[in-house]
DNA sequence: ATGGTAAAAATAACGCCGTTATGTTACTGT
DNA sequence: ACAGTAACATAACGGCGTTATTTTTACCAT
């Protein structure tokens, strides 16, 4: 295991384990059993282990995607997207705060990076279209793509939030699936309208 | 005008100005023009200041919220305080990051800024119980509040993503305000119905 | 095997950050 | 006039990301 992987390593366990807030240089190469300065060798700098850490939670969104395309029922493979989109964000907070963190310590991801959350879309935009007539122009298919994101981004990040303790997490999981499957069904019947 | 209130105008500028990440103690004190200390007199340190700002974020949200309680049509009002919501997202983005940011540097709200959150949060249970039937119970009218909520921040906090790119901010809104009407006549009819 | 060279490592420092110990000023009530 | 208190400044502490300098390591041609 070289030096460079054990800094991905350790990164991403103090990431799973203690959350964003704990990823100093510092901690991330005493963890590795290294100097800060091997941080600076093999990435440029916190900034560099970040974007992998980036593109790591975006593969994990994507593949929650991709997981259920051998499903026949485009309603049901969306679903249980939906489901599994809900499971990753539950067990990978540390991820899920990292891409969609709005303030994350002044990180903004590189090009590479940002190529990572398209690619992410990308899979969603070509799972939307399985519940769209097949003529659907590509500006519908992402405004649905966005659509069904951001009902399950929107859910997620209030759980996260002081708002969304109100409810314990079981209660929480079906609310948010019910107001998925509404808006899959609606997207799924609206053939011939604009979203 | 007191040097608490200079510090917190201080503050509150810097906010709007230069984003959540130029709030430093420093910065503040010194646009303030006095010394880190004044802020650990008159607050608890930067935390004390994020509380306030924090607050004045909700309070925000929440006479978006209660400024249309004045209208009729129950679906109208609920139209306007989504379009209110969205303005204030827009063009408050620093307060905005902050009361929904997930990471903001550690910070976490007191009790009296998370009473705030909860306060704004009952405002909009109070302006969706219009869309429900009057013997609707108070789970019921919460579920629906958390899925208009979900909705508008979720396509914001899209907005303010890489992903959100994809559209210039007419069309942007313009597919926020939709996704939020079907939500909400969806509620409206949903009267016998669990969400 | 040996000497030279380049990569990779550590040490120590710089300038930020939030915070605080110490000292100083200005004002209040007696 | 004097004591007490609140508000302020100066300077420092430890931690952060980063980097200049130095040492060690590894490899390759002779």
């Amino acid at each position: 295991m070289s030096n460079k992987d054990k800094i991905l390593a350790a990164a991403s366990e103090l990431l799973l384990e203690k959350g964003l807030d704990a990823l100093s240089v510092r901690a991330i190469s005493q963890r590795a059993g290294l100097s800060t300065i091997a941080i600076y060798s093999h990435f440029q700098g916190k900034q560099g282990v970040l974007d992998e850490l980036y593109a790591e939670g975006f593969a994990l969104v994507r593949n929650a995607v991709l997981s259920v395309s051998s499903m026949d029922d485009p309603v049901e493979a969306a679903l249980a997207s939906g489901k599994n989109y809900l499971d990753i964000a539950l067990h990978n907070e540390g991820h899920y705060r990292l891409i969609f963190g709005e303030t994350g310590g002044g990180y903004t991801p590189s090009d590479e990076a940002a190529a990572a959350a398209r690619e992410a879309f990308e899979a969603l935009v070509m799972s939307v279209t399985r519940l769209l007539p097949d003529e659907s122009s590509r500006a519908l298919r992402q405004r649905a793509a966005l659509r069904l994101w951001a009902i399950l981004h929107g859910y997620v990040s209030l759980r996260h939030h002081v708002i969304g303790t109100v409810l314990d997490y079981r209660q929480w999981q079906d609310m948010t699936l019910e107001a998925f499957r509404l808006a899959v069904e609606q997207i799924n019947r609206s053939e011939h309208h604009e979203l």
